[in-house]
DNA sequence: TTGTGTTTTACGACCTCC
DNA sequence: GGAGGTCGTAAAACACAA
């Protein structure tokens, strides 16, 4: 349900794709073969392991979080990582309690089917992982990483499902979020944070191409398709009282978002620092 | 198959706050 | 100074028409 609510919203983000959204690989959405056939096999992970097992507490298969970007230095070590997870851990793995109310069992992501990473991502491709990461560093060595060989990886339909329950829940993630998420997830804490980041880029994007649109239009029309746009109350950092009983009622309309400027970056920190 | 437009990651510059 | 914010942008990944 909540799945399929996301889905629906962000379906214009994820359409079908390649990225195997739902039809064959329902919630899990791995897919994408992986573009770069090192990446794949950069984690020895156990991560997919996930044979559907339902997952313990945050991230208690995944293992230890590794640090961010391991960094910055050899090769995008969330690159890896994010391909990986397509095994990724079956949607349940949230443990949260509002989540587990709101994934009704296969919830969005039905269990990881056993296998299913096999499936999409071909071991094969596993082999040669830690050829990449050398490459990377001498790539990185020469200074910038755009220059760097296939630096951007894709997530995978299931982080990003992840990821975007969590934007829906709140816009602004908080430290202990970004954390377990990370973890969950299995990308850095600092791709956690460049996704929120770029997310709510995009959320301002569309709320500014459709305010432009529908200038001189009735309000009403633009309050009643937005909802996938529309900034939520940041919720209480603890306890993340801001989030609805129910899925997601219809948010106040939405305040124009300050732009060219900092979005209170400090009470937001103050928020998030409190953690 | 290819050209083109859009979306998605990732970064740098610059800002504010503590 | 370090954290995280926005904005702008690069470039890979992707979708799709021709």
């Amino acid at each position: 349900m909540y799945v399929s609510y996301l889905l629906e919203q962000e379906s214009s983000m994820y359409p079908g794709s390649a990225r195997c959204t739902g039809s064959t690989l329902p919630g899990q959405g791995f897919v994408s073969a992986p573009p770069y056939p090192e990446y794949m096999g950069y984690h020895p992970v156990p991560a997919l392991d996930t044979h559907g097992q339902p997952p313990g507490p945050w991230g208690s298969h995944y293992g230890p979080q590794r640090e961010d970007w391991n960094a910055y230095g050899p090769g995008p070590s969330g690159a890896g990582t994010a391909q990986l997870s397509a095994s990724s851990p079956a949607p349940g793995s949230y443990s949260p309690a509002e989540y587990s109310s709101l994934q009704p069992g296969a919830g969005g992501a039905p269990p990881a089917e056993p296998g299913s990473a096999q499936h999409c991502s071909p071991s094969s491709h596993r082999h040669s992982s830690y050829e990449w990461m050398r490459k990377t560093v001498q790539a990185t060595s020469t200074g910038k990483t755009r220059t760097r060989e296939k630096y951007r990886v894709v997530y995978t339909d299931h982080q990003r499902l992840e990821l975007e329950k969590e934007f829906h829940y709140n816009r602004y993630i908080t430290i202990r979020r970004k954390s377990e998420l990370a973890a969950n997830l299995r990308l850095s804490e600092r791709q956690v944070k460049i996704w929120f980041q770029n997310r709510r880029a995009k959320e301002r994007k569309l709320m500014k191409k459709k305010m432009t649109h529908f200038e001189g239009s009735s309000l009403g029309s633009l309050q009643s398709d937005s909802g996938s746009v529309s900034p939520m109350p940041v919720p209480d950092p603890q306890t993340h009282s801001e989030m609805p009983s129910s899925l997601f009622p219809a948010p106040p309309p939405p305040p124009p978002l300050p732009m060219g400027g900092l979005q209170h970056p400090g009470g937001l920190q103050q928020v998030v620092a409190s953690q």
